[in-house]
DNA sequence: CGTCTTTGACCAGCGC
DNA sequence: GCGCTGGTCAAAGACG
């Protein structure tokens, strides 16, 4: 392996040294360039690219180039440098480094299509999940019957017997899970079953501020206010008024303990498209609930070992927590606890970034999820108290009901406004994100 | 004047 | 059945 380091850091200094002997010739304004796009093979086993190593090549074998982090053999072709005619040898490397590009922009291509793919499937593989899960109820032996048959957005509005909520025709109908089933009607489309009929799953969201609210992006109007039992801070109501007749609300409440701390729980699903910052949280907590959800299964896929790099994974319940046990599942995602803390648990054995193709494969997680992650930790404040964990207890719990599982996903990760997520805030793979999403949580 | 907040009343679920 | 609690409504007031 050392050998081939080598071998990479020769290729690559004998194309600088040859490539700045005949930049006047070249024409090309930026002669580095290239150099750039391959230095990607200059990391030694030190983490950074000898200058000198050049000075060590004993002998070219021309073996080649295989990567074990990729799998792919990116310098096959051997080829000797003839020491007395530099054009030609600025000639072949010149071709070479053509090769070399075009692979390398195929291969970027093919992992793009790959990543696509991947996407897509496991997306297709959580409807089918909620499907299922939808279709056979009476396989929710862990949840509160109440909740193990979810009711379409009809079907509730069709049982209501609030007259507040008749007169006004709310479709949104919240009605309490303990409301008796109404007989399913003829007249109602059955195909709203794809509605993904989760609305009582929960994600309540710990957060420091002395504001009243923190800011989601999202427009919210305030309906009520009530005191909580147990809990000398009152309990605000809101609903989102983004657009009209969107189910989402919100209550928000200090905490008992520490009253610094805001808790706000939504609930629902928007009907519209989400602005960046809403998006955003939605993001975050996507991530977070997406890294609970797999945290059991991801933990069976991770690799044994573990290095600098890609930490032995943790379950990433010190920062979100789920809890079946409430009148509704609730994830809660608490923002108050010390980052420096949970950065290294929170981060599973997979790439942070798909757009780096030099990654070991992903176990279990979209690009979405890992982008997400990276940028969900700035808004945790510093100076909480120690994490503590469920995880074990609520991946276990979360893995062994898939009927859970595909409701809260379909809830909070395939709500019909995260499809906006990437659309609407631009959260790619950008850096320049962070400062927004971060905003995302500021107090108001 | 339109929008938003406040607040008392109402309703439903739950436990006793 | 009754009381408690959580959630919601809507009239009244505040605000820009």
């Amino acid at each position: 392996m050392d050998r081939q380091r080598r071998d990479r850091a020769f290729f690559i200094s004998s194309l600088a040294e040859a490539d700045g002997r005949h930049e006047q010739t070249s024409g090309d304004p930026n002669p580095n360039r290239n150099i750039r796009e391959l230095d990607f093979f200059s990391v030694s086993k030190h983490g950074s690219y000898q200058p000198g190593a050049e000075k060590d090549v004993e002998s070219n074998d021309n073996t080649g180039i295989s990567d074990p982090s990729t799998g792919l053999n990116l310098f096959t072709a051997g080829f000797t440098v003839p020491e007395t005619d530099h054009a030609t040898k600025v000639k072949m490397l010149r071709g070479e480094l053509g090769r070399l590009q075009d692979e390398n922009g195929r291969l970027s291509s093919e992992l793009d299509q790959i990543t696509g793919s991947y996407n897509n499937l496991q997306g297709q593989f959580l409807m089918a999940l909620h499907k299922h899960a939808y279709r056979n109820p009476s396989q929710d032996s862990m949840l509160d019957p109440r909740v193990s048959h979810v009711k379409t957005e009809d079907e509730m509005s069709e049982g209501s017997q609030n007259p507040y909520r008749q007169q006004q025709g709310d479709q949104t109908s919240l009605v309490s899970p303990t409301t008796p089933e109404p007989e399913h009607s003829d007249s109602k489309p059955m195909d709203r079953s794809t509605e993904m009929p989760c609305k009582k799953v929960r994600v309540s969201v710990r957060a420091r501020s002395e504001a009243p609210l923190i800011s989601d992006g999202c427009q919210w109007r305030k309906y009520g206010q009530k005191m909580a039992k147990g809990n000398p801070c009152p309990r605000a109501y809101y609903r989102c008024t983004m657009a009209a007749g969107c189910p989402v609300r919100k209550q928000v409440q200090r905490c008992v303990e520490d009253k610094t701390i805001l808790i706000t729980t939504y609930e629902g699903n928007h009907n519209h498209p989400l602005p960046p910052a809403a998006a955003a949280m939605v993001s975050a907590t996507s991530s977070a609930a997406a890294m609970l959800l797999s945290s059991s299964t991801a933990s069976e896929k991770a690799p044994a070992g573990s290095n600098g790099f890609f930490p032995t994974y943790h379950p990433p319940s010190a920062l979100a927590t789920l809890s079946a046990s409430a009148p509704f599942p609730t994830i809660t995602l608490d923002l108050t606890r010390n980052p420096i803390q949970l950065a290294r648990p929170l981060l599973p054995s997979f790439p942070l970034a798909t757009t780096d193709p030099f990654r070991p494969p992903l176990y279990g997680y979209n690009s979405q999820m890992l982008r997400h992650y990276t940028y969900a930790q700035p808004f945790m404040n510093l100076g909480g108290r120690p994490a503590t964990s469920l995880v074990k207890t609520v991946g276990a719990t979360v893995s062994s009901d898939p009927s859970f599982t595909a409701a809260l996903v379909s809830t909070i990760i395939g709500c019909r406004g995260s499809k906006n997520l990437d659309e609407s805030s631009g959260l790619s793979a950008e850096s320049s994100c962070l400062p927004r999403s971060c905003a995302t949580f500021s107090a108001i």
